[in-house]
DNA sequence: CGATATCTTGATTATGCTCAACGACAGTGG
DNA sequence: CCACTGTCGTTGAGCATAATCAAGATATCG
């Protein structure tokens, strides 16, 4: 009782648990990434090449990553809630940039690269899934560029709702989720699968319209999840990878 | 002499040495890669996942990977061409999914996974750099999934033209190129991009009436390169990348 | 409650898609 | 050498979708 009170749920250890089993070493080098922890207020803008020697994870709220383009065009890159490390993508790159926009009430738990070594060097089994998830990130941009080439406007729309859905549900003790918040504004999400705000507001309606789902007070419903997969051939990357070549 | 004529080039130790010096080892262990070969004629299609414990090595020729979606419509994710391996992505994903399409005649080499085990386990230098070249793929599936969102026809084939010339001019002797080959099709283009032929074809002759390039016989002339690059924002990610924190 | 941010709706415009026809070109076989 | 064939690129007309601009409705937060 006492040792679950000193140590609380941790969304980084959650989620690594969902793939593979962890060991008590593997858990501590775990929660060495998360001993430092910085509380940022909502809409705060965080430039990402501060400090390039830094990644971070993130232990609550919703943060994006975004690039400007021209003036009133931005990309959102990527959406990032509990348990996801920012920053893998660049250790390898010189050039660490694009922004951070915090969506909510954020707390980002800063870690040197060195920590990541201190994984690689003692943890095989979790270099592995460090590495397959850097991988799996890569099938899901593909199908992410798949559907922005030629669809409409409500697929679109429904693809980002189910890739969050997909990303989410590891949290979800069965692994089922009807409904899930989502503080992300319809300008967010229109900078990320690249709409403006008014389409994906179209699109919504005509989505909820049909049956397929709801999006209202930041809680999206998905009453019609299969319909949806099926509709634009959604397939869910998240839930499964290939563990069987794992070490160990 | 002899000596060159027993080992003649391999696009991809040229490739590797572009961003590392290699060893006699390393390059034993990439020559190992090459030691298959088999040959297809133009327009070949191949099941990528034939044998998915093989990935292959581009030898020769033009080769691009796609996927389906329903009739008539196509998604082009990615084009190969001499030096690339082909299948790194999916050796940790369970489904290895999409098929290959060859353009030109071409010579690849399969080989087993193990071959890469032995690089992973001799060649910690080799082993980064495969790395690095991965999370460079993903940052590249960055800037193609941001040009992908709302720009322009013309913008779109002006990022694909850049692309591939960033890719290519790491065989020209100097890094300079301002011509190429480019066997594919305005069909292909479009898939890879998401437009149709039509656009394609409209977008090319807006660029070249403005001066940016050409686009005739098989043959891309690119005039103004640098008004080109700025115009779209531009970056090229594949000549420079950060090796400093590679081992040795 | 008021102030701001966000969402919805409508009218108009622009961009790219679809369908279709035509021309250029390479390869083939007579 | 010349039709014959199929692929590929270009061009045009009409259409569909989403962008833009703008006004109004709702929600959110201090």
């Amino acid at each position: 009782m006492s040792q679950q009170e000193r140590q609380p749920t941790s969304c980084l250890i959650e989620r690594m648990r969902h793939y593979i089993p962890l060991t008590s070493q593997d858990e501590q080098l775990l929660r060495e990434l998360e001993t430092d922890e910085v509380t940022y207020r909502p809409r705060t803008r965080l430039r990402f090449s501060d400090d390039p020697t830094h990644l971070f994870v993130v232990k609550s709220g919703w943060v994006y990553r975004f690039e400007e383009l021209e003036e009133k065009r931005r990309r959102v890159i990527r959406i990032h809630y509990p348990g996801d490390i920012v920053g893998l993508t660049d250790v390898a790159m010189k050039a660490a940039d694009g922004e951070m926009m915090t969506v909510t009430k954020t707390v980002l738990c800063p870690f040197p690269k060195s920590k990541l070594d201190d994984i690689f060097i003692n943890s095989p089994r979790l270099t592995a899934l460090l590495f397959s998830l850097g991988v799996l990130k890569q099938v899901v941009l593909h199908d992410r560029i798949k559907i922005m080439g030629r669809s409409s406007a409500p697929h679109k729309v429904a693809h980002f709702l189910l890739e969050m859905h997909a990303r989410l549900r590891i949290h979800s003790p069965d692994g089922v989720l009807g409904r899930f918040e989502m503080p992300l504004t319809q300008d967010v999400i229109g900078d990320a699968i690249g709409l403006t705000n008014v389409s994906v507001s179209n699109a919504m309606t005509q989505l909820a319209f049909e049956g397929y789902c709801t999006c209202q007070h930041r809680e999206v419903i998905l009453h019609e999840i299969d319909k949806l997969k099926e509709m634009i051939g959604f397939r869910d990357r998240y839930f499964e990878i290939d563990t069987s070549w794992f070490p160990q």
